[in-house]
DNA sequence: CCCGCTGTTCCATTATTTGGAACACAATTT
DNA sequence: AAATTGTGTTCCAAATAATGGAACAGCGGG
């Protein structure tokens, strides 16, 4: 019933939250993990701790390996598969993309905002695409990378502004904006170009132009970008890509509404 | 304490295990189910289910679509892509399965075994490769796929047998095996050869070449494969890449036990 | 042989889930 | 328009599962 207007994590879903939590503890650590290393990280006793980590191993969401630590399971695999095969707007935007794709010859993403961050629906690379799941799932933060700003510029203001205070901002590069303030800012440009560049702001070398893709009933907030190497995306290239990115997001909105009805 | 030795689906994990249960049915279904839909298949009452519901949706587990229906969430696919950029057999079988691509053309697989299925690992295609994740992640059942029959050949006796006999055998193309003895049959001439065919069983105008790939210890039990349209993988094809395919499946098991000692 | 580190098990206490029933609300039928 | 059926949501005492402290096991090193 208390549901704030989003200060602090609150909430726990029960028994569930907390396994979950734990889940998400050893799937975003950086290697296998040891009952001990958990532990420490979990604030959960040894006891309560143990038992959740047996559940979350029978469930075939956490193994065990054979040198007793812990990491995530391939249950996962399967279950993100049938969510990604399955995802609607996905679907409709697809062809979008490949025409993106054609036309820019760069690697064309589709990306959607879930709380603070961009995840990326959709990847369709230029020639040899071969590690794709490596980028299809990613969370990455809005406040540095196309999708993301374009996505933050269409939402109400009365929700752009906790959400940008509440962002840690985490300098990637010497481009990455560092501030709230600098990110309002920029999503100001952004709502009038109608198109968010991304400088190197998440990795150097990389750049991309992006246009937002959303739904006035909020279910989906998202974009679709354009994204390459420095040397390849000029500031003249990306100047030129606009207009196509604009229109392919104008086009995938249409289709949602076609395919949704009112919704969008 | 009393597990089984497989015979019915015992052991829920507690309050993690219903949840979990459900998510697989919202997540297996064909498309969007609404509430009712879910009370129909999950036989509990419809106050829990309710709550079960929305946990999972407050997790992002589920979403909850502007319809009214529940889909599988995305963060699954967060989840998801972490699991598969860490897995270590994965990351030690990459450029074996880079070399059988080039040498053969055609598609690549890797898969593990996981109770009576075979989840793909990696998979990777010739050009333009676009449709990555459809196949990622996918549970396939293990009696008329190659990587599935080979790794079932490289089980104990003790363990294939009651596993053979728990299958319920559909029979996806007239060339499906259609029984645990025709399973087993098989089985034997795969261990004479060291590589198992899928002469169409699985889809129609499809086979595949595969071989076992496996650690004596257990903690892995799969294969790789090289598959294609029937029209271009001719017996005499197939026949022409079982050395090499045995061959990698060999290389691979040597790197997995210098990368993990003497496990394997 | 003892110590410290790691992981596992046990069980009374505590908190959560359960499930029946009542409540809303909308769409359809009479 | 009123009644009915179909759907989804809320409530709360009873049943059940999770909790967490402490004791137990195993092992490698000093």
């Amino acid at each position: 019933m208390a549901r704030g207007k989003g200060a602090s994590r609150e909430s726990e879903t029960g028994t569930l939250g907390k396994v979950m939590a734990l889940l998400e503890l050893v799937t975003h650590s950086d290697g296998p993990m040891r009952f001990t290393d958990i532990l420490a990280l979990s604030s959960q006793p040894r006891g309560t701790l143990h038992r959740q980590l047996v559940h979350l191993v029978e469930e075939g969401l956490l193994e065990f390996d054979a040198d007793g630590r812990y990491v995530p399971g391939l249950r996962l695999l399967d279950l993100a598969s049938r969510s990604w095969a399955r995802n609607e707007f996905r679907l409709i935007t697809e062809p979008y993309l490949k025409d993106l794709q054609q036309m820019s010859g760069e690697t064309v993403h589709l990306g959607v905002l879930r709380g603070t961050s961009i995840i990326y629906l959709d990847k369709i690379e230029g020639r040899q695409s071969v590690r794709m799941y490596s980028q299809i799932g990613n969370a990455s933060p809005v406040y540095c990378t196309g999708v993301g700003k374009a996505a933050l510029s269409v939402l109400p203001d009365d929700a752009v502004e906790p959400l940008a205070r509440n962002l840690s901002f985490n300098r990637f590069t010497p481009h990455t904006l560092g501030s709230a303030d600098a990110l309002l800012q920029e999503l100001k440009t952004i709502r009038e170009t109608g198109v968010a560049l991304d400088r190197e702001e998440h990795e150097l070398g990389i750049r991309c132009v992006a246009a937002a893709v959303w739904t006035v009933d909020g279910s989906f907030t998202g974009g679709v970008s354009i994204t390459g190497p420095a040397y390849r995306l000029t500031l003249e290239r990306l100047e030129e890509w606009t207009t196509p990115i604009k229109q392919a997001a104008q086009s995938i909105m249409d289709a949602i509404r076609i395919r949704l009805g009112p919704r969008g």
